[in-house]
DNA sequence: TTGAACACTTGCAAAACACAAGTAGACTTT
DNA sequence: AAAGTCTACTTGTGTTTTGCAAGTGTTCAA
């Protein structure tokens, strides 16, 4: 667990997984112009540290080859279930801009969250999570 | 979620969390002499902070003036979810000195886990958990 | 009453971070 | 085909955070 730390050991690397899995990011841009204020020399550097780690892979895009593609792996994906009870946490516990209802329904039905999640990895599926739960904006 | 990582998006905060709730830790000392290597300062400067965040509190030793002791909140105690899905991802994914059969017990009886680790929070038993479930070291 | 245990604090160097600006290659427009 | 734009970075530069060593003050134990 002290291992895992010192790959999220920071304020941003998590948030980066937590977009690519939920908000549908994929590119530098995206994240660059998500209004999270990540600097773009940190932002390069987590990237390139989460690529290191196995948990976040690239490709060029294939329409537009300024792009770049920054997709979860496999162990990327898999920390879903940290990521949900980490969102479930904050809910009960800290003001999170997010609708506590959808949060609590998400909490009680873990698995079906866990594993569109999953499923949304598989057929890179972009469109973000929560409004396949709710309609609504993502938690902050 | 990012108000989350506010509080954790450093090395340590989630590890002293974790040592709080599965290691019985309790004093400063405990920390301190752990092996973890945590500068005493950074250490004072983390315990203050999950203080003002709620999620520790501090309380004098009754038997040992010169102790404080620091317990998890309530607050505190609902992190263990968190702590759970991040082991058992380590486990998977991360080469972690834990024996994995045991993290695999583990995540398949997670609930009964969660409810041993709420038990002994609640009736203050500082015994470590992992020996509880396999008589083993903590995972480094 | 001397020494050790415990919970810190302080000072300083090194590392990490944030911000602004710049670069390079790939598209788009004229 | 030249000029401008978009995307993904890198490169300074200053500030903040961290790590390390040492020190302080109180409490206990002999």
């Amino acid at each position: 667990m002290s291992i895992s730390l010192e790959i999220f050991g920071d304020r941003w690397s998590l948030l980066i997984v937590r977009d690519l899995m939920v908000r549908g990011f994929r590119t530098f841009y995206d994240f660059e112009h998500s209004g999270e204020g990540i600097a773009t020399n940190i932002l390069a550097d987590r990237l390139r540290r989460l690529k290191r780690a196995g948990i976040v892979e690239t490709e060029p895009d294939p329409e537009d080859g300024r792009r770049v593609n920054y997709r979860l792996t496999r162990k990327g994906i898999d920390l879903a279930p940290v990521l949900l009870e980490l969102l479930i946490w904050g809910a009960e516990h800290e003001k999170t801009g997010a609708p506590c209802e959808v949060i609590a329904e998400m909490a009680k039905n873990r698995e079906a969250v866990l594993k569109e999640t999953r499923r949304r990895w598989e057929q890179r599926d972009p469109t973000p999570l929560l409004p396949w739960l709710s309609g609504r904006e993502v938690p902050d």
